[in-house]
DNA sequence: ATTCTTTGTTTCTCTTTACAACAAAGCTAG
DNA sequence: CTAGCTTTGTTGTAAAGAGAAACAAAGAAT
């Protein structure tokens, strides 16, 4: 039941090759979720006929996203062939910036890592994009033969639209038109995202299958600051200007140990970032930590995981605060999974009971059953997120 | 770019006639919101080829949706023949249940209401259930001819996809099956809907042309409690259950004059139900107001009004709370609009100028530029939002 | 060895849009 | 007032693509 916008009808309307480009994307994602699989299968389960699966499968063989591996066993009759994507290929080339480190990688078609390179991020930008414009444009030059897409994940608000950041807080740098700068010097189509929307996007489309199944999920980057990414209906949601799913600022009373990137003390933030655990460590420590500047949220989980009390009552406080917004996010959109990453969840067993008191205490009598889990993309979630830019679209428009 | 979930891929895949579904859709809604409007103009603005308007034309007219009304003027041509909704004819049976009155309408295609009655609403569950059946069967009996279908809005926990609802608070009714009951005694397909859903549908399809046009905005339904629906990308929000839009219970802390619904004190709902603006009313008299029990919100809002100041007091504190949880709404979804309906938007000018200020105070330097409005549906929004549950499935599927 | 099953392909029909030609109706201008 | 141009709406044909059925290929079962 969703309402038309007539404003972009001509973009909407159905012309006779509209029902090819539906049904080639759903075989295409039925190749890619369930292989390996024949095309019997697929028209089996799409109620297709096998004739037009038989076609479909003929032109994405031929645009080279997907081949035939052999025979499978028979049922009691000819034996089926069987399909998957066509994997080794370079498609996908992701820029993952983050504080502390760049990475640009590039996948195939699987979201498989065929090469990839690491930098550590400076705060200058205009050296930042030299150096990523670089980088990109040798890689391009490699990989020319195959024409690859760009995805880029940046922490900080994006107008995806546009193709703009509009503001990163962590280095304080305002409209920076990066997309732009790539898109003239190398030629090749990008995507920009913010890392929480890119993070969930990766767990949409790579991440664990309960998240993969849920139409409706929220995911929150724990990290410098504390992003939210909202899937509604298989779909991140953007709102305006990119930027939608900020709730990271959302008051929740109280004084917190740190500032937010936006200079509160009331908001989920700065309760719940990662810098608040870090404040929350030094308080208890009463001042007598010498090493101010290298002390970072691994070494605080390390410490944790080994058992030193103050830092796990450092991590346990944070995690209470985090509830308190999840909580928020549970009771207001009820999704079906919340999703939570950064390095905080490397200690999941000591935050995960926390999590869920607090959750219980104010969602009513299991009346939603959502599921809290950690992120299962390891530890370079965002860069499969810059992938996932590329390889969803691909798999949702089927080229 | 939107994920395809196998697992309803057989209702997803495209057939021959999906092309002609699809755009007989886009045609119909071009005449509901541009009415007068000719085949050619159509044509023109959906680059579909004037003979295929016209089929699809010709079929709308058939199945009665819509009637040529005569010629427009020419441009230096052959006048054009016009078309409208065709009005009049009874096609949607609404029920309107409140915590006061329970209002039954029927109403044309443009959602006109062409007969209503109404009647108290008693918390006696099974005379309810009989009265609304009594009086559903004789006007679906009247109207045998037309085959109306009805939507249904409840104050409560409603399990769309099952048609039962699961709690409506005021009452304590829990578990009630009247869409069965309905269902079978009238054999008429009915849709049920929380009213802040309900009334997000009918802002979104019958109310202001800003909020028409908006993608993306969140109703806020101030009454006894206080109910959030949210429309995503043109399509209500219900999240897992039907639970999805239930921000009203999301914390904000402090400590709020009345318990919520669920008996907490730290929810938004507690800080800013009518509820909490009567309490913060009878704490300014001294509890020297002796109408206990007739007092309600429409009083309350009536002296404001008329500048009682203790009235006014109580307004615009219940107000600076409205203001947070909006601002929460703001930053976590950057909605184009923020629609906020209820008795207490009769003295909007007494409320508009605080929710800005709270708004402006913890939104970042007009970063989004969500715009704060009250309802633009009079004093029946749920009733228009139960009849919208039936004319939205019909725009919205082109039968 | 014969029959039944399953897979994948081929052929023909049906739906629906695109395109082009045409008729209808009206304006304009010499 | 008639010829030419515009706009609207209709009609007829071609092309795209799914559905259905028949068929060939390949294997299992009896």
């Amino acid at each position: 039941m969703k309402r038309i916008y007539l404003q972009k009808a001509k973009a909407q309307i159905a012309r006779p090759n509209t029902i090819r480009d539906i049904n080639k994307q759903i075989v295409l994602n039925y190749v890619r979720d369930r292989s390996p699989i024949s095309r019997a299968e697929i028209a089996r389960e799409t109620e297709l006929q096998r004739s037009t699966v038989s076609a479909i499968v003929d032109s994405l063989q031929i645009s080279g996203m997907i081949i035939e591996i052999g025979m499978g066993d028979s049922t009691g009759g000819r034996k089926p062939t069987l399909l998957k994507l066509k994997t080794g290929t370079p498609v996908a080339l992701g820029i993952d910036l983050t504080p502390r480190t760049t990475t640009i990688a590039v996948a195939d078609l699987a979201g498989t890592v065929l090469e990839q390179e690491t930098f550590s991020t400076s705060p200058n930008l205009d050296f930042m994009t030299e150096r990523i414009i670089e980088r990109v444009s040798s890689l391009a030059e490699k990989y020319r033969e195959f024409d690859l897409e760009i995805g880029m994940s940046v922490p900080g608000l994006v107008d995806q639209a546009l193709g703009r950041v509009l503001y990163v807080p962590y280095f304080n740098w305002r409209d920076w038109d990066i997309c732009q700068r790539i898109e003239t010097e190398t030629g090749l189509k990008i995507t920009i995202e913010n890392d929480a929307n890119a993070t969930a996007l990766a767990e949409l489309w790579f991440g664990h299958e309960m998240i993969r199944k849920s139409r409706n999920f929220v995911m929150i980057l724990v990290s410098e600051g504390l992003g939210t990414g909202i899937v509604f209906d298989g779909q991140i949601y953007r709102g305006e200007k990119g930027s939608g799913g900020e709730f990271g600022h959302m008051t929740v009373g109280g004084e917190a140990p740190v500032e937010c990137s936006w200079g509160r003390r009331d908001c989920w933030e700065a309760h719940s970032s990662e810098k608040a655990a870090i404040a929350r460590y030094r308080n208890l420590l009463h001042e007598n930590d010498l090493k101010q500047n290298d002390f970072n949220i691994t070494s605080l989980v390390e410490l944790a995981i080994h058992g030193e009390e103050h830092a796990v009552r450092a991590l346990k406080e944070t995690s209470e605060y985090l509830g308190i917004g999840i909580s928020n996010l549970m009771v207001g959109l009820s999704p079906q999974v919340v999703v939570v990453s950064g390095n905080i969840t490397q200690a999941w067993h000591l935050i995960v009971d926390d999590l869920h008191r607090i959750a219980q205490q104010t969602v009513p009598h299991g009346l939603s059953q959502t599921i809290i889990m950690p992120s299962s993309l390891g530890d370079s979630p965002t860069l499969i997120g810059a992938l996932g830019l590329v390889l969803a679209r691909k798999f949702a428009s089927a080229s």
